[in-house]
DNA sequence: TCTTTGAGTCAACACTTGTACACTAATATG
DNA sequence: CATATTAGTGTACAAGTGTTGACTCAAAGA
């Protein structure tokens, strides 16, 4: 799997990956690959759980930090964009999977998303700020939230070593754009 | 072109399609494939360039049935969702090519987003709504309308045929992100 | 201590891949 | 009409691909 995620940081697509090189780059001959996984996306999958369990260890460390419980604030948004930068293969993997895997690949991707997001929505279920809105739509907002960050994050892997300041950059328009959706959920009637 | 978009529509992925699978999908011998394009990434970027007619001929149309002018609402996203169930070889390609392509094809979609957002952002800088949004929170507020909508496309795709009403939940769901980021762009104070 | 098992090796297969070269036929252009 | 150009063809090759089957060998469990 680090061989895998290697070559996907590397800048290989994860689809067009074979199984040879996954092998050759474990220093591992091709035939030793089935003992581990019958199949390239099966390792995708497993991949996609460990991502899974990184994530959740973000999220809990946040929690920890009080920082979440603003969801996604300045220093969330920090922290996640370190988070990136130390598992930048991850998460290549993931923007590359997330549209362009198997569907099997993009609807187990699908699903660490709506955990994720879910998350989020019981976190700020009881912010004062929100009583006015409904559960449907605490989902809806929880979704977009997320989806927002995730959505940058191939922007930030590509450019984050381009200029030195791109980080700041970068999290100063996180902030701003996740201010503007805090702003619009204030005013939400349900 | 078309052959590689078929593939595409047909659950490939871009990345590892070949260039011998190309040319028997065009009913051509494989050499032939070099009269064209040098590439599978030329022929990549090809498809973007085309892909970019076809967005702002859709923009065009939105223009002139006024839809547009409100930016977003029920009835363009509506005509947005039905232009995407037209062309869906067109938008699997951008989905998976945006995050999974080589750099140079990533980069190309991403500038013809950028020209979208912008577009966007001069379309509703008039709005009285908005009198209190300098011109750079403008862009971010257009990018991120843009992106929400974009984001979601490859879902859409997914489940499009899943169920009959899963294009007015689509619809729903989209309508109520979008307005969510109007109101708060109605409250911004730049 | 014997035996099962997990993780590796090697050789071989049929097939696909990108690309080179030499050739043909239709279609524009002078 | 002659000639260039464009888009197609066939053959060929070296390299890479997934998968098979039979083998080794250290470590764990009985």
């Amino acid at each position: 799997m680090d061989a895998a995620l290697g070559l996907v940081g590397g800048g290989e697509n994860f689809s067009s990956i074979s199984l040879r090189e996954v092998a050759k780059n474990a220093g591992v001959v091709p035939t030793s690959f089935y003992r581990h996984f019958t199949d390239m996306e099966e390792l995708g999958l497993n991949v996609v759980d460990d991502l899974g369990l990184l994530l959740r260890k973000l999220m809990r460390n946040s929690r920890q930090s009080g920082a979440y419980a603003e969801a996604l604030n300045r220093s969330s948004i920090e922290v996640y964009t370190d988070f990136v930068s130390e598992h930048k293969n991850y998460f290549y993997f993931m923007c590359q999977c997330r549209t362009g895997g198997t569907l099997a690949l993009r609807s187990a991707i699908r699903n660490e998303f709506k955990y994720f997001a879910s998350e989020l929505a019981t976190d700020i279920r009881a912010l004062p700020l929100l009583n006015q809105v409904n559960s449907l739509d605490l989902d809806m907002m929880a979704q977009l939230m997320v989806e927002t960050v995730f959505e940058s994050t191939i922007d930030f892997l590509d450019q984050a070593d381009t200029s030195p300041n791109f980080r700041q950059e970068f999290i100063n328009l996180m902030v701003k754009k996740l201010r503007l959706i805090w702003l619009g959920a204030g005013e939400w009637r349900s």
